[in-house]
This record gives structure tokens, C-alpha cells and sequence, in this order.
DNA sequence: TATTATAATTCAATCGTTTGATTGAAACGG
DNA sequence: CCGTTTCAATCAAACGATTGAATTATAATA
């Protein structure tokens, strides 16, 4: 049967993402999915490579999230489902909480796995955000703000990174989250909605605030101190 | 000698900022601190307490700044210096460096080390940044944007996390914005100061976002979308 | 269809290593 | 001299990996 290897990807993934890859035993593996130990070698050669299948298959049933937004959706639309749709990810309490677990570690501390995660998921997921942020940036019908002047790619990149630093924070440093707000507010401030909301509209500020200073930078506007 | 002590913290806790602490190993500490194994044993019990030991150092050796402002100051001049700080501490590469890498991991996974860590460093450190944040709302002299109105602390609170949580990217995640932008805009992309700059402004536009919006919010001003 | 040959898979058992921990004797210092 | 500290040696346990036999599934043959 191949349902033997599927039922060692699952266990294993979900054991990796609880503990990381050197605090697990296969031992535990196996038992937990009612395998043979030698199971582990036959179907995959060794523990090694038992993980990078394991991060595969997490950033394949993870797919990367495509919108079908309208023609001249406003990218203040966009930026606010990609902001919610990357939230849930974090912070969604799904059953195969797993697929994400596992590739924050990997996002974190690369490993083998690395590189696989990073072409098939990372990278188009940041690529569709840094479009989104570049949007703001054009010198669109109702959008004049920043003419059309190219803003460096590298200071859009930092928008981006802005933006997803706040979603991976409540991921992250949850335990930390719960500590510091104390647990009568840690619903509350963990709620998927609110901190969705918060995040779109502290970004929007620093988008905006970014687009101002490039505005006035070009023409004999006036000039930032 | 009780400099066989201390020489055991020191090395344990750049192994342990490493490789984390069940991929370290008692051996590989003592032989690069040229101490025979027994010695953790008698010093400390054994590894955990090694461990706990070594965090405890990390967070003290590296105190919470106090910064001294003029009367007056206002807070964005407080909230660049604060930031300032902070991207300094996670990504200049100083000798000692893994003080604030063994915190990072404590932060991100928590062990029994987690509780005096928080304590000690980081709640005194997000009090700080709160009190900065929370200084925006207040009805000052020539800051009238919001009045006296209380902006809840569950709402200042997320404000200091998008704040902090910008700045962690750059450390949690610099393997992975390095194959992300690129290796020639690397350097560029993660120099001090210009990271500090970024996040900064970005911090300011949507900390601004959130006093008008709270500014909007009392009086019979202007009812947002 | 019944039987056999062949490949694929599972199993208990055990390999050699490495792990953290511990011992009792030796060396040190006041 | 005695309390403190270091040392080589070793413990039992757990680790990943591997073996060869047993079992099951698949295909070929009569």
C-alpha cells in the first residue's frame, strides 16, 4: 500500500512543526503512524529526507492564493484582502495547522527544504504584494499623488517587508503576544478580523506616508526636512 | 577557578544561539570551552539548568536602554531613536552576538527560560515603546489632532507591535530577504540606518492613520467608510 | 481460472553511535 | 589538612540506520 508513505508525510509533518526537525525521532514517528521504523527507510532513505518531503508537501497543499479582483479594483482593496487572506494563514486554527507551522520553521532556520519553499511559495506570494504595493506608485485616472516617477524597487521590497512583518508577528511571537497583553486581552487582540483590520490600515499609513514623501521629492514641491 | 563557570556560559550560550538547544550537545560545549564534561555537571546540574543559565546572562548583559530626552522632545524624535535602537540591536554584528540571537529564539519558542526573559528585558522594553506610541495620542500643545480621548490600550498595544514586529523581520528573516531581493541588493537592503529610516517613516504614517482615524471618530466630524 | 514466479512492502531484531549523566579518584588551593 | 574543583572512565538510554526473513501484492504462465 502507498498510503503507508502519505500516513508517514502527515504524522511527520505534524511531529516536525511541534518540535523542529533535531528533537524529533522517528521512533516517535513511526509510532504515532502505526508504521515499521524501516518504513521510513524504504520509502524515503532517511529521516532527512523524510523532512524535505514532508516541507513539500506543506507548500504544495498550501497553495499560493489567487484573487479575481475587477478591472480598476483600487489597490487599497487589494492590499486589504491580501493583508486578510495572509492573516487567516497565520493565524487560522485550520487541522492541518501543520503545512504552515512547518514552513515558518523553514522560513526561520533554512534548511534543505529551503529552496523549494521559497520558489514555489515565497517568492510568488511576495510577488504579488510587492505588486500590489507598486500600484500605489502608479499614476493612475484618480491617483495622483506620486507621478510617474519610478520609485526604486528596493523601497518598494521595504514596503513589502513592512507589511508582512506584522502577519508574521502575531505567528511568531503569539506565547510572547499572550505574556505581554495578559490573557483577559489576548482574545481579543489575537481576534483574526480586528488584527486584519489594524494591519491594512497601519500599512495604508506607511504606504501613504511613503508616496508623500516621494511626491514631494521630485517636483520643486516642497522639500522634506 | 570560577572562571571555568563562566567560561561554560559564555561558549554554551553561542552554541546553544546556534544550533539551538537540543541540537548542542554537553561534549561539543565543553570541548570548545576546554572543560571537562563533569563541570556542567557540578556548576549546574545539567544542560537545561546550563541553558537557563546562559538566557539569564544573555537578557542581562544586554539591559534595556534608557534614553534621555529633553523636556519636550517630541515623540516622533523618540520613536526614530527607539527604533534606531532596535534595528541596531538585531542586526549589527557585533562580537558577542549571540545575546540577542539566544533571546530571538527564546521569544520565538519558549522554554522554561521564557518567563525571566520577559521580565526582565522584553516587557520593560515594550513599556517603553508603548509609552511612546500612546504619547501621539495625547492632547499636547501643538498636538491637537486627537483629543483627549482615550484611545484604548488594546489599539496602542497593536500599534507597538506593527512597530516591533518590522524590525524582527529584518533578524528572523535575513536568509530568506537576501534570496528574495537578491544578492547584490542585499547589503543595500539590510544597511542600518537606511532600515531604520524605512521603518520609521512607515511607522509614523500608520500611527498617524490611527489618530485620524480616532480623531475622526469623536466629534461629529467626519464619519470614515 | 488456478498456480507459480517476481517484485514490492512490512516486520522484528539489532547494529554501531551518540546522547546526558554520573562516578570515584586525583589535583588543587587555602 | 579539608573543602573545592577537575579529571578520565563509564553508565544506561535513546538515537538513526540497517539487516534478512516474512508477508503481501502484482504479473506471468499453464
Amino acid at each position: 500500500m502507498d498510503d503507508t508513505r502519505q500516513k508517514l508525510i502527515d504524522v511527520a509533518g505534524q511531529v516536525f512543526s511541534e518540535k523542529g526537525f533535531e528533537a524529533s525521532t522517528v521512533r516517535e514517528i513511526c509510532q504515532l503512524a502505526s508504521v515499521n521504523i524501516a518504513a521510513i527507510h524504504y520509502h524515503f532513505g532517511d529521516k532527512e529526507r523524510l523532512y524535505i518531503e514532508a516541507v513539500k508537501q506543506a507548500n504544495c497543499q498550501q497553495g499560493v492564493v489567487q484573487f479575481d479582483w475587477p478591472a480598476g479594483c483600487p489597490p487599497e482593496q487589494k492590499l486589504a484582502d491580501m493583508v486578510s487572506h495572509m492573516v487567516e494563514m497565520m493565524l487560522a486554527e485550520n487541522a492541518p495547522s501543520w503545512h504552515i507551522e512547518l514552513m515558518m520553521r523553514e522560513l526561520a532556520r533554512p534548511t534543505n527544504a529551503c529552496q523549494t519553499l521559497v520558489e514555489e511559495f515565497i517568492s510568488p506570494m511576495f510577488s504579488q504584494l510587492l505588486a500590489i504595493v507598486s500600484e500605489f506608485f502608479l499614476p493612475d485616472a484618480d491617483r495622483s499623488a506620486c507621478s510617474t516617477s519610478e520609485v526604486p524597487l528596493i523601497q518598494r521590497q521595504r514596503l513589502a517587508f513592512s507589511v508582512v512583518a506584522q502577519c508574521l508577528l502575531y505567528r511568531y511571537h503569539r506565547p510572547i503576544g499572550r505574556l505581554l497583553v495578559g490573557e483577559e486581552n489576548f482574545q481579543q487582540m489575537f481576534n483574526l478580523e480586528e488584527t486584519a483590520k489594524q494591519i491594512t490600515a497601519f500599512s495604508l499609513g506607511g504606504i501613504r506616508a511613503a508616496i508623500e514623501q516621494y511626491a514631494s521629492a521630485l517636483p520643486t514641491h516642497e522639500v522634506p526636512a
